[in-house]
DNA sequence: CTGTTAGCGCCTTCAA
DNA sequence: TTGAAGGCGCTAACAG
């Protein structure tokens, strides 16, 4: 054996009583004819040695990293489950996720981080809507690598191949449009202007709710990043006026709950004065007091349409099921975009 | 995929005229003394070429991987915390971490997994008290591959290294002293025999902190896991009679919130007839209603501790601030378990 | 069916 | 200071 302690193919191979290429043979190519005998010898010698083949010489080797890279602003909530879960899903492709976290949005630690990646010859990448520019991305990424977006609108075909979305823009029409059957006579939008295009797409859906009744119904967009919790809360009460129940769609389910601590400290009844809805369907949304009404992030199917482009790109071959996942979502693309969407699930904070 | 047309040091070299072994020295920073005027020349040809070193190359002539392994139940939470900080602290040490979920507390999965990083060559792996067997892990780690464990208890020296832990039997100790001096009738701990050695500590802990008034006191342990959440708030008042107030000490924060959730819909009085004292001191126990009372979780330290740990055993220099940390805190190792204090964080669930 | 051999891209002595 | 050459561990033609 090796001066070093790993077993080698060169160790199998003699211990088999083989060549190397025979002990490659068994151990990946198993197209190729061979002797039950001699795949037996080899695996009995693989055994044996307690050999383990080095990735890093295979994929040397094979031109090919069989890695992905995933960027994401943190590991928290949605994001978390996102990257687990899609790291399950390149598993059975066979491949590897190395997950990165952006800081939050730090345009410069994406920058780094894609970088890292690169240089790790990444098969692919996997992307939130990015905080650096178009324009660094493309210097970066070049024509050379597969990169997939999700929840990032508006980016160019030459970068990004393929954006899968949520759209949020849909789901915050429906929260408005709920909020004023529920006879809300002020709607509130509090949002996180940090959250990008995932913030403009809420915006974007919440005055499409209002619709018609854009007029006649009291309504703001409010900054929460900015303005802070409690003064979110003090100018949508400023807003309103004494018109009542007030209708709060927020960010995200973090943000509702921290209004409604707020409002338990203040003495003012939700849902009796303020109805809220959040987005993401944390699991504290369900045991908080009162429950929050929110949007189910149907990450599971999300993270399956990511792979199953990103495969197609990176020219895999696509079982059965992906093939008739992606045939099944191609009509509902839009140039690039491709939009889920999400369940609101209501409960108390929204006066049911 | 014209993977092809990525530039080699090769390109690099003719194109500054020298030969590779100068542009590995000067991409390098070695120690060689080299002319300015050379690197001036290799600098100027990398940006032309847009040269990116390749990853897999170097380290596999290198023979280090220069990546470690993170095994943690989920990404949820503490874990997702934990993941996301060490990272961090590895990347400036100039290493990738590779993380993986083992999916709650699956062997199988662990295994996979842990098999898989060990392809990877892995310098050091990170992992949780492992649901597998001792037996399994040592024949695949052997005493190759350095590891660390956190929150894991009492794993033999030969297999792993250095065990930094949460002090949990103390917080809980320090959780029922909590409840007793708030005139807590009945003590309770709801835990959850999935979480392994840390439910264990955390009973030893509660035992501990009855202390001498364990007879006089009514108290119980009892299995969420099992019992349901129902099932663990009825088997609670069943056992402490018109004993009131009820001290809860819960698994975790979610737990925690749960039970909550059902003594609102219950019309039970929180913290009049129940207390609730959770651990992890997650966001929403902050926000809750009423906040719930728990333990901070020192990620950041613990981290810094692992990460230390490790890099000493694969030999990695220190730098001022890591060996300081370390001497300070080798002090308080037991065997090779290290303990870090958790800070109980009084809220108003425990009656503040 | 099995073996030979030329790379994959980079690092690292050892000479020059 | 720089360059030539021999690996690192494995894959993939191409012979035999």
């Amino acid at each position: 054996m090796n001066k070093s302690k790993q077993p080698t193919i060169i160790d199998v191979a003699s211990e088999a009583g083989v060549s190397i290429a025979t002990v490659s043979n068994v151990i990946n190519r198993r197209k190729v004819p061979m002797a039950p005998e001699t795949i037996r010898k080899v695996e009995e010698a693989v055994v044996r040695l307690g050999y383990r083949r080095n990735v890093m010489a295979t994929n040397l080797s094979r031109r090919r990293s069989y890695e992905l890279g995933l960027i994401i602003p943190h590991f928290g909530g949605y994001y978390g489950r996102f990257a687990e879960n899609l790291e399950q899903k390149v598993h059975h492709f066979g491949y590897h996720l190395s997950i990165f976290s952006a800081a939050g949005m730090d345009p410069e630690i994406e920058q780094r981080h894609l970088e890292h990646l690169l240089q790790r010859r990444v098969d692919g990448l996997v992307s939130h809507g990015l905080a650096m520019s178009m324009h660094s991305t493309q210097q970066l990424v070049g024509e050379g690598t597969p990169l997939v977006i999700f929840n990032g609108w508006g980016w160019p075909n030459e970068i990004v191949k393929m954006a899968v979305n949520l759209d949020f823009a849909k789901a915050s029409s429906e929260a408005v449009q709920h909020f004023l059957e529920n006879g809300c006579r002020s709607v509130i939008y509090a949002g996180r202007s940090k959250g990008m295009g995932a913030n403009e797409q809420r915006i974007q859906g919440f005055m499409t709710g209002l619709s018609d009744r854009i007029e006649s119904t009291v309504h703001a967009l409010l900054d929460a990043g900015e303005l802070g919790i409690e003064g979110t809360l003090d100018e949508a009460l400023r807003l309103s006026g004494d018109l009542r129940p007030i209708g709060i769609y927020t960010f995200n389910d973090a943000l509702a709950l921290e209004l409604l601590a707020l409002c338990h400290e203040r003495g003012i009844s939700v849902p009796g004065e303020i109805q809220l809805i959040g987005m993401d369907n944390e699991f504290f949304s369900k045991s908080s007091y009162p429950s929050i009404t929110s949007f189910e992030m149907p990450v599971d199917l999300q993270t399956s349409l990511v792979a199953a482009f990103l495969m197609r790109q990176i020219g895999e071959e696509l079982d059965e099921e992906n093939t008739q996942l992606l045939e099944e979502y191609l009509p509902r693309v839009t140039g690039h975009e491709l939009f889920i969407d999400l369940e609101m699930i209501v409960r108390k904070s929204s006066g049911k």
